[in-house]
DNA sequence: ATGACCGGTCGTACCGGA
């Protein structure tokens, strides 16, 4: 079984992208994130084509979440239990049982600068994720939590920390979030590196960052033991952030013997 | 060469992203 996590950045400027990638690395399950459409705007009929289920958690103009699988897709949920908003709640989370897993698709809030009301709101998020999960596990022990969670969580997963001080991404608070939603019992799957020395999954559009390898490992895949006892490999599909009109982000790609 | 921001909108600048 095959189980991917992608931020695609907008679905509608990635479709064609979006659907060769389908092709050809045949995930059995997909989490993506920052889908920028509203659900009715999903080119759901095009993925269906390919042969997968289509659950999605859509705003509009930002943010949007979705899991497609063709391994089956029941149980779906949108969103958290009592989920803080900005100021009301955003599609950032989708969860659904693909097979015999629990699989969920989140997309953390920015927090744009530590001083800015999205910041706190960031912290707030993450609490709830915490909590919903947590409930969740005590139902489902076969589960992951996949997606963009914004947070670097060691300064091994930025290209240069001495850049971050003070920045979102690897303030105390946050990776405290980060050990506090592992302390229910997951593990962090970190994928082999696609090229160089470090499994970063976003590289900044700006100043040459990808082919500087400048980037952060955000994209995270926590599982719980019964399914990360069963990863035979992870790995970062840099390939798909190659070439004209990439996302920013590279999908994490995990093999399950199951 | 992977090659030096991009996606969205009621916009033809500016916000959000990280």
């Amino acid at each position: 079984m095959r189980i991917a996590t992608w931020n695609v950045n907008s679905v509608g400027a990635r479709l064609p992208r979006l659907l060769d990638w389908l092709e050809t690395r045949a995930p059995d399950v997909a989490c993506l994130q920052e889908t920028k459409c509203a659900v009715d705007a999903f080119p759901t009929a095009e993925v269906e084509s390919l042969g997968y289920q289509v659950a999605v958690h859509g705003d509009g103009r930002w943010n949007g979440v979705a899991l497609l699988s063709r391994v089956g897709l029941s149980e779906v949920r949108t969103g958290l239990a009592e989920e803080p908003g900005f100021p009301d709640p955003e599609a950032r989370s989708i969860a659904a049982t693909c097979g015999d897993i629990r699989v969920h698709s989140v997309y953390v809030p920015n927090g744009r600068t530590p001083e800015d009301p999205h910041y706190a709101y960031k912290l707030r998020w993450l609490e709830a994720l915490r909590a919903t999960t947590a409930s969740e596990l005590a139902d489902h022990p076969h589960a992951v939590v996949c997606g963009d969670f914004n947070i670097a969580p060691t300064d091994a997963d930025v290209w240069d920390p001495a850049l971050f001080v003070s920045s979102t991404h690897v303030t105390a608070p946050e990776r405290t979030a980060l050990a506090e939603l592992l302390g229910l019992g997951l593990v962090d799957v970190v994928p082999r590196p696609g090229k160089g020395p470090n499994p970063f999954t976003y590289w900044d559009y700006r100043a040459g960052a990808f082919y500087k390898d400048m980037g952060m490992r955000i994209d995270l895949v926590y599982a719980t033991p019964p399914v990360a006892d069963t990863v035979r490999d992870a790995w970062v599909d840099r390939e798909t952030r190659k070439g004209k009109g990439p996302s920013d982000h590279a999908p994490v790609i995990v093999e399950l013997d199951r």
